[in-house]
DNA sequence: ATCTATACTTACCGAAAGGAAAGTGTGGGC
DNA sequence: GCCCACACTTTCCTTTCGGTAAGTATAGAT
């Protein structure tokens, strides 16, 4: 929640003052704000909601939360808190008792929710590639390990 | 890092046993599998970092941080090595001195890359969408404030 | 001999994430 | 009068995030 302000800093001490990265893609304002969104946004608990409401629709709180899995009350009232705020879930408290709030994507949400489309699949894809390359890098490791202790 | 543990455990005290959610989309042992990958992927540094690198080829670590902006050398290295570790990013080491250490991505770090890219451009096309969103949730909350206080 | 550059690593510390469990409010059923 | 349901909220606590600053290694330049 409070990054922005160290954005300028580059990496510690010594800093070259001139000299811009100089890439045409996106105009530098435009790249702070799309920053401070995907910040907020690519977050665990944020795209799990967002998935489980999408392939659910409506849901109420206590059900949201076991079909997320492994979600504190209070992680999951944060989160849902925070993607009402910024637009993306529409909460609906029906006042009776005991109280019924359900949860569902906006436009916007769902919107979202097929943009990380792609990245879904992509894990779907690609998961065994990475277990792959982790149990490789460990077994560098330890090698390394070996020559440096000999 | 530590998740998968809780992984089973709903929302705490009542679980109802069976009844299971009943969504065909996919099996459930893949998407745990998914959600794990998506959960280390689904983080700032590594979108950054994810996004440098496909900007701007091969860099070295000084550059790379200078680039992604407002990062540690700390955080710049875990978040590298873990990159290295899943195979997103290739670590090429120049035995030099003083040292000269490269980064690029590898083929995989670019397919994920691509994947990401949906979501940036939502970022860019809703940016003020949020924003406003979130002026309307703040106005509300003075709202409904202003009432119970009275 | 000392300084420099680079890519780290380590130690220290405060802030934030996040879990567990207990508490809250309320109207209807017992 | 008490309990239950539900959606929280609060408190307490541990773990992780992440920044700052200092240290390390080493060959060549001065």
């Amino acid at each position: 929640m409070k990054k922005t302000e160290s954005q300028a800093e580059a990496i510690s001490s010594h800093r070259q003052p001139a000299e811009s990265p100089t890439y045409p893609e996106t105009d530098p304002t435009i790249e702070l704000l799309v920053r401070e969104i995907i910040e907020r946004v690519a977050d665990k608990w944020t795209m799990l909601v967002l998935e489980v409401l999408e392939e659910h629709g409506t849901v109420r709180f206590t059900r949201l939360g076991e079909l997320v899995g492994g979600i504190s009350q209070k992680m999951l009232t944060k989160t849902v808190r925070q993607m009402e705020r910024d637009g993306l879930v529409q909460r609906t408290i029906h006042p009776v008792i005991p109280p019924r709030v359900e949860y569902c994507l906006t436009p916007l949400g769902r919107s979202l929710s097929a943009s990380f489309c792609g990245v879904w699949i992509w894990a779907e894809q690609h998961y065994d590639e990475i277990t792959k390359s982790r149990e490789r890098f460990q077994q560098r490791a330890r090698e390394t390990e070996i020559i440096s202790s000999s």
